[in-house]
DNA sequence: TGAATTTCTTGAAGTAGTTCAAGATTTATA
DNA sequence: TATAAATCTTGAACTACTTCAAGAAATTCA
């Protein structure tokens, strides 16, 4: 449902009937199955993603041939490779739901034609963006001062709930330790 | 000098000149010594700064005492903690000048108004800090998937000069190894 | 439902890094 | 220029994790 994302653009900016309309017209929802890919390793991202339903990851495979979980998204989320998606060049990850989900999917040029009719969409994305940015450094601190264990506790009770959403072993990849790990810190066998 | 902030910005949209007048009436330059903060954990970040020279560091002290660099910033860079400044919270971090160093620095109520004033500068805080978030999530993949000698080796190679312009031990707190292994990894002795 | 697939668990052996302590070198400052 | 302060180096002991291998449990779907 489009409400999801008026809903979150609402938090940050009003909106006025007729832009709600022109936001309507030009967008559309996708339902993506659990697993299938939006973005692969290589391609260059066009596409703004917003989760209205389900979850996304986004992961690279590493030169053990491992997946490592960068980022999770769930509803109300943006997601896309942004680096990838400015510069026009080959993305370094890929970004597959994890269920079956539903998303608003914003190619380049609509996204830049709806910024021109909706000015105010440029200081929606600003301040969704510093947000993003913001937990990013915020994750980076969490990598850098806390052990496995507490990496894993400190997630359980901020996010309690999608601890149950996503298989052991991306929650384990996200917070950087192996997926046998995860298995002992939970059977208190550290 | 303000031409470092206008030249930035017109690297992702154009300015009129009545658009620097009021940039130029609103903004001032500050210098600001080594080793000095612009901000302490704890405190609520009401500022961005932008670097028009030098360089600083954003930083934690984790609970072993030890500094650990979560980001560098120079010329054309901004730098602040986005968290603590969009919810009011008090910031986990410690931003210090590594340089002498001047900085143009926009409380949250200028930085307001100046948006209203100038609307396109949604636009540009969107790209700049759009893009910052890709690097973050960069920088989180090479954390993930290079071990220390690969990740020196990788900085070294992208950004030759910044290596001689920091302490060692603050590049190796950034890479997230200790200041004795960047020593080794220097040396050969790995 | 049953077979296939995916996910989780366990222990043993290994290793990439840390920590500590002390001295050497470089840089800043009175 | 001498002294203090900051930064860098080195080796030895340690440890928080990884890797591997194999089986057990849970989930999916024909």
């Amino acid at each position: 449902m489009y409400k999801t994302l008026f809903d979150h653009i609402e938090k940050f900016t009003p909106l006025k009937p007729f832009e709600i309309e022109i936001l309507e017209s030009g967008l559309g929802i996708t339902k993506i199955k659990k697993k299938q890919h939006v973005l692969q390793e290589g391609q260059i991202c066009n596409t703004m993603y917003f989760i209205t339903k389900g979850c996304f990851r986004q992961y690279i495979i590493n030169n053990k041939g491992t997946e490592q979980t960068l980022q999770f998204g769930i509803e109300s989320w943006w997601i896309t490779d942004y680096l990838s998606f400015h510069n026009q060049t080959p993305s370094h990850f890929y970004i597959q739901a994890v269920e079956n989900s539903e998303i608003i999917a914003i190619e380049k040029p609509v996204l830049e034609s709806l910024l021109i009719q909706i000015p105010k969409l440029e200081r929606y994305f600003r301040i969704v963006s510093q947000k993003s940015f913001g937990a990013a450094q915020m994750r980076i601190k969490f990598l850098f001062t806390m052990s496995a264990e507490e990496r894993y506790n400190h997630f359980k009770n901020q996010q309690p709930d999608f601890v149950q959403r996503v298989p052991q072993y991306m929650l384990a990849s996200y917070l950087d330790f192996s997926a046998e790990f995860m298995s002992k810190i939970r059977a208190g066998k550290v």
